[in-house]
DNA sequence: CGTGTTTGACCGGCGC
DNA sequence: GCGCCGGTCAAACACG
């Protein structure tokens, strides 16, 4: 193996937060120099996608004109010989002139007619809206007066105020389910109190019982993960649910972090002595935890407004069964593709990279990171270039923080978090949750694009976040009227949707609202200056590796369309009818993105 | 001197 | 059983 191989990278993510001069070895330089050269390329590519995307959003509006017209036109009719019309200001003409989009010769005749008198006007209105629904010209209402005006813009005003009121029905209802999340996350929370109390009553008992080995050494490791306070309890629950959500119900820490703990703890220095120990710890400490949470279960809406459904599957399992679904569980990942020339994503987080390997089927060595914000954090990322891409940093992430995240870190965080959860409800919906997800993975919607990607074929459960194809984000801001969302068909399974695609980042925004920080304002607040701003604006994705903005723009723009807090909320629902298995939330958009990610057994997106 | 990185060694899972 | 490979450890080293 190619150990030592000098392929390194220096990542120091301190550094890399304060701005630290990266000091590249040759083969680094080398890489570098390649990805500024595609760097050009890439950023071309991404600003003129966005500006196609802004494009297409702007010249969508004119055609829809046709209908409150013709609705005028009979308006007018009716009222044709109750008044005279209002004298017309000419100036108004100009407005008219605007909507004249086909003029013809017809448009001429009738011109010259309707200049004697208000009711030859009149009289022309209802020809001309029929000129006018058939694609001719409406040069006539260069010389109308304000009735015509008045049927134009009564036509636009009703048509507005249609959309205005359904705007308004929207945004009350996206209200209320902002506040039904609310109640959700609540009670959630309590419910998880209540937990944790509860679990540290069940450990201090077995404790002065005396149990058995696990539960003796259960104590001395949680009593090391928080710091040898004392205090009993697994982990530390930070306060924002979303790393107490993922120590529930998405096991991250790995047998490794027991290594650790236990070496440090009691082998010194003997380093590989505690490594036996380190599964059977978490297994047993697993099962207490979730023991207890079946136990406390109160109903499915408080236990998966963020647990996701995986809370919600009973763990009656045998012993065995349950040691398989923990190993599933804990292997659970959620890689994150970027186009970054930096050598690690900004995520907010602070990283120690405790190794660097390389990889087969990739020049590009992996790099290994913890996090250190906390000690005893369970969450590894991986880092590794793209071997096709080298410009393509792809992230993995395994765990979820014990410890509460800045603003800055919220975003990815909270992403990844739902994006594997979002897996392993899926998983545990089933007793098999490896062919569940080669099932939700194989069932997503064909035309769709690659912003998501389940891959069950991987060792372990994986979803793929790609970032790296900028339209996505993008599209999630088109306007409503290109975006269609049908709420839950309870007879449809949710893995038919492509709303699912959108639970990672659906999710990941519920839990950052539920942070109380917009996507906007946690962009702004990032450590790092330079990424500020609002990448769904107008930054193109990729420059600086800016994955953090790229995710707050998601799920910003995700929170300012009503429709993708309706698809969240029908994802929620069909999580809570059945973990993910039994409603649906349909999001309908035409499509015409490509796949670019290799592993895409399953693809998503909303585009356009 | 504290902190973080580098890198050779080691472990465990898996396939043959 | 053996080798491959991914992942991790920890001593040595670098840096401020």
């Amino acid at each position: 193996m190619a150990k030592g191989s000098g392929l390194s990278i220096d990542s120091d993510p301190i550094g890399f937060f304060l701005h630290k001069p990266i000091v590249l070895n040759s083969f680094q330089e080398d890489q570098y120099i390649h990805r500024k050269n595609k760097l050009s390329t890439s950023t071309t590519t991404s600003t003129a996608t966005s500006m196609d995307t802004t494009t297409a959003i702007q010249r969508s509006p004119p055609p829809t004109l046709q209908f409150p017209v013709n609705l005028n036109c009979t308006h007018v009719d009716d009222h044709h010989s109750d008044s005279p019309p209002p004298p017309s200001p000419p100036e108004k003409r100009t407005v008219i002139d605007e909507m004249d989009f086909f003029a013809d010769d017809k448009n001429h005749v009738a011109k010259a007619s309707s200049a004697d008198d208000a009711d030859d006007r009149k009289d022309l209105i209802g020809p001309r809206d029929l000129e006018f629904n058939v694609n001719t010209g409406l040069n006539l209402l260069t010389t109308n007066t304000s009735s015509d005006q008045s049927v134009v813009d009564d036509g636009i005003s009703s048509n507005l105020a249609v959309l205005h009121a359904e705007l308004e029905r929207m945004n009350s209802e996206n209200q209320r389910l902002k506040d039904m999340l609310n109640q959700v996350t609540s009670n959630y929370n309590t419910l998880q109190m209540h937990l944790m109390s509860l679990m540290q009553n069940q450990s201090k008992a077995d404790n002065s019982e005396g149990h058995g080995v696990f539960e003796g050494k259960i104590e001395e490791k949680k009593s090391s993960d928080n710091g040898g306070g004392g205090v009993v309890v697994p982990r530390q629950f930070m306060d924002l649910g979303l790393a107490a959500n993922g120590d529930t119900d998405e096991p991250s820490l790995s047998s490794s972090e027991e290594r650790r703990s236990g070496s440090a703890g009691n082998n010194a220095k003997n380093g590989h002595g505690g490594g036996d120990d380190g599964p059977q710890l978490f297994d047993q400490e697993k099962k207490e935890f979730d023991g207890g949470l079946t136990a406390r279960e109160e109903g499915p809406d408080q236990s998966n407004s963020q647990g996701w459904g995986s809370n919600k599957v009973p763990r009656f399992n045998s012993s065995k069964e349950a040691d398989q679904t923990e190993a599933t569980m804990r292997k659970a990942r959620v890689s994150v593709r970027a186009r970054s020339e930096a050598p690690m994503i900004n995520d907010g987080c602070q990283w120690r990279k405790y190794g660097q390997k390389m990889a087969k089927g990739n020049p590009c060595p992996r790099a290994y990171y913890r996090c250190t914000m906390a000690a005893g954090c369970p969450v590894r990322k991986q880092v590794q270039r793209c071997a096709e891409d080298r410009t393509i940093l792809i992230t993995t992430y395994e765990g979820n923080h014990s410890h509460p995240l800045p603003p800055a870190a919220m975003a990815m965080a909270s992403t990844t978090s739902s994006a594997a959860r979002m897996l392993l409800s899926g998983s545990m919906s089933s007793a098999d949750g490896l062919m569940n997800s080669n099932f939700l993975a194989r069932t997503m919607l064909p035309c769709s694009s690659s912003m998501a990607t389940i891959s069950a074929s991987a060792p372990f459960p994986t979803v793929t976040l790609d970032l790296t194809q900028s339209p996505n984000p993008l599209q999630l801001q088109r306007p409503p009227t290109q975006f269609h969302i049908s709420f839950p068909n309870p007879s449809q399974n949710l893995s038919n949707s492509p709303a699912a695609s959108l639970l990672p980042q659906i999710f990941g925004q519920a839990l950052y609202n539920q942070s109380k920080f917009s996507g906007l304002q946690m962009s702004q607040d990032m450590a790092d200056p330079s990424q500020m701003g609002h990448q769904s604006q107008s930054q193109p994705l990729g420059q600086h590796g800016s994955l953090t903005d790229t995710v707050s723009a998601a799920t910003a723009a995700i929170t300012a369309d009503p429709n993708f807090t309706a698809a969240l909320a029908a994802a929620i629902t069909s999580i809570i009818g059945g973990g993910g298995a039994h409603n649906n939330a349909t999001a309908t958009t035409p499509t015409n993105n490509t796949n670019n990610t290799s592993n895409a057994n399953a693809t998503t997106s909303s585009s356009n």
